[in-house]
DNA sequence: AATCTTCGTCGAAGCGGTTCGACGAAGCGG
DNA sequence: CCGCTTCGTCGAACCGCTTCGACGAAGATT
């Protein structure tokens, strides 16, 4: 393993010449840098990465912190990290993912205080996040994925869930229906703080009551099961409902397979949306699902952008930007049986 | 940032002292050792893992070097993942996965080269592998997931796919089936040398000859569209066909999809298996699939010992080691409608 | 022409640890 | 009682790179 000092001296410069050639943090003549990167390349030399680091107290690693549940990364997530991944790479720095669960928290306390890590991307937050706390007193920079509930001094990207929930609700409207059932992730996770089902839940209420109609929410297990539940409680609720939306990619099979169960066919009876779902997992279903597809790889980009950001100037500030997701209609959606469209009120 | 200096004169020792009170290389009487891990209290101290890492020639850091495809990851990825965590973080390593998709060898190379991993597992190993030659060059301890086609070198963990299919296959025919079909990944897939899918072929073809059967394979895209379409293609094949077993975790909702669509009913007409998926995505379909469990965590927990045994021992020599699926029944087999169980041979 | 910048390069001092050789103090057998 | 290990500790030399101050050679300024 070649080092720096091999270089300089097949290269008949200093060490320090090598260095600024690397970095560029002084200016270099031609001639010289050619020898240099001449040198550089017979040796096969490369950085030793621990050196840098220690010397520039810079590691060029930020991390990805995300939940590593039994339910698995969905594609959404997936996109996600791929899009950050990306972005990192393009800077010139390297992405690791660390699947911190809720428990360890000495594990990532370690983590960001062992100057390890440059800066942080935090996914899934919570509207109260330990995380975030431990994360600040260890002096890492840190950009959220969602939004804890104070949202005033920390940097964030995270879907626009107002947007989002205003324009599935339109999309169905505009169909004709008038009986709107939202799905939402369980009463334990609405209990606990999940910031996107209480503000899928407050936006729903909003724009059903701004179209004049009565909003009805049920929550419902991350299960198959949990969705059959849901629908049936569905039903009790609000017996001529025709059209579901829904947040929960799992519960949502369960959803369709009662409603088949039911004799119920979709779109014909009843319509369904999924939320913040991707392409992949819409097309698993017959029909294939009415989504808002989430964008998963732009915020995933756009959260490493603002942290590097962070990283260059301290002075940089807060970055603080919401995305909706895109309507993309499939089959699951079309005017219920019963009435014409009403071409609503958009 | 308090470090070993600070340590070392809060507790009037010298820095060595605290560096092997830390490391444990040499012995330590108790009282100096008290003293020492008190100002280490007192200071909230931690070491630089840079520093360490430079110094030390080992950066504590394992790698994952883990696909990350559009698909997302399923939940048995996920179990994988966690397990390898999970054993790492007790050995005192840091796991960090990568997501190196299939075009990016450089920067796996510079990963690698720039001696910022200690070792690396390789997940989804493909028969012939640019990734595994790149990391061996490199000189970089390796443990797969997955093997090559030569497995005479490398330390590798797999799934025996072999007893798998055997089991699967068993428990259909003691159901008393005896056409049944087995739905594949893709034929660019097969054809691209993936591992699992030709393993699973060979033994699907053993299998049913053993039990003097006639084998018929399918492949099909991984989408729900190519499961229908496989089904149909199974169909044409095998007229009287009464089970189906796939290992295709998406187009199997395909196939499930289709099923229902010609007017079959699961388990009653048609039975289905799904290989190597998870409890969670079993459950998504309705009515849950009997499945072939993978052995997710510990296959990623045994890939960790055996990675930290090779760092330790060079003389380690190869762990080679299969671990198969557990058959987990539910409500997706059943007897063929037209015919007695036949308790089969086994 | 003398002085002042700017440019390009060098040497050396760290960064925060690990590790090796050395060395005094005990503990030991003979 | 003496020489010989063993134990516990120290000082110093790195590990491979960044970065700061210095300095000679040009080019610019007056």
């Amino acid at each position: 393993m070649a080092t720096m000092h091999d270089v300089a001296r097949l290269a008949r410069v200093s060490v320090s010449t090598v260095s600024y050639v690397l970095t560029g943090t002084r200016p270099i003549s031609q001639a010289t840098r050619d020898k240099v990167l001449a040198a550089m390349a017979e040796l096969d030399y490369q950085p030793n990465a621990m050196a840098r680091g220690l010397a520039s107290r810079r590691s060029r690693i930020l991390g990805l912190l995300m939940p590593m549940d039994e339910r698995g990364l969905g594609a959404t997530e997936t996109a996600f990290v791929t899009g950050a991944a990306a972005a990192a790479s393009t800077a010139g720095y390297h992405l690791v993912l660390s699947p911190v669960g809720g428990g360890d928290l000495d594990d990532l306390r370690r983590l960001a205080t062992q100057r390890m890590l440059d800066g942080v991307v935090l996914m899934e937050v919570q509207l109260a996040d330990e995380r975030v706390t431990v994360l600040q007193e260890a002096g890492v920079p840190l950009v959220l994925i969602g939004r804890t509930g104070d949202t005033s001094a920390l940097s964030y990207v995270d879907i626009d869930f107002e947007q989002t929930v205003r324009e599935a609700v339109a999309h169905l409207v505009g169909l004709g229906h008038r009986r709107i059932v939202y799905v939402n992730h369980s009463a334990a996770t609405l209990a606990s703080g999940y910031g996107p089902a209480l503000r899928t839940r407050d936006a729903f209420v909003s724009a059903m009551t701004g179209h004049g109609l009565e909003p009805v929410m049920i929550a419902a297990e991350d299960s198959a099961a949990g969705g059959r539940a849901a629908l049936a409680a569905a039903f009790a609720q609000a017996p001529e409902l025709t059209a579901v939306l829904a947040m929960n990619e799992t519960a949502i099979f369960g959803i369709l397979g009662e409603l088949t169960g039911r004799g119920l066919s979709v779109p014909d009876d009843v319509s369904v949306v999924s939320m913040v779902t991707s392409p992949q997992v819409a097309e698993l279903a017959t029909p294939a699902l009415t989504a808002m597809t989430s964008p998963g790889s732009a915020l995933g980009r756009i959260a490493i952008e603002a942290l590097l950001r962070h990283l260059d100037g301290p002075a940089g500030g807060r970055h603080q930007q919401l995305l909706p997701c895109a309507l993309e209609i499939r089959g699951s959606t079309a005017a219920p049986r019963s009435r014409q469209p009403m071409g609503a009120d958009q």
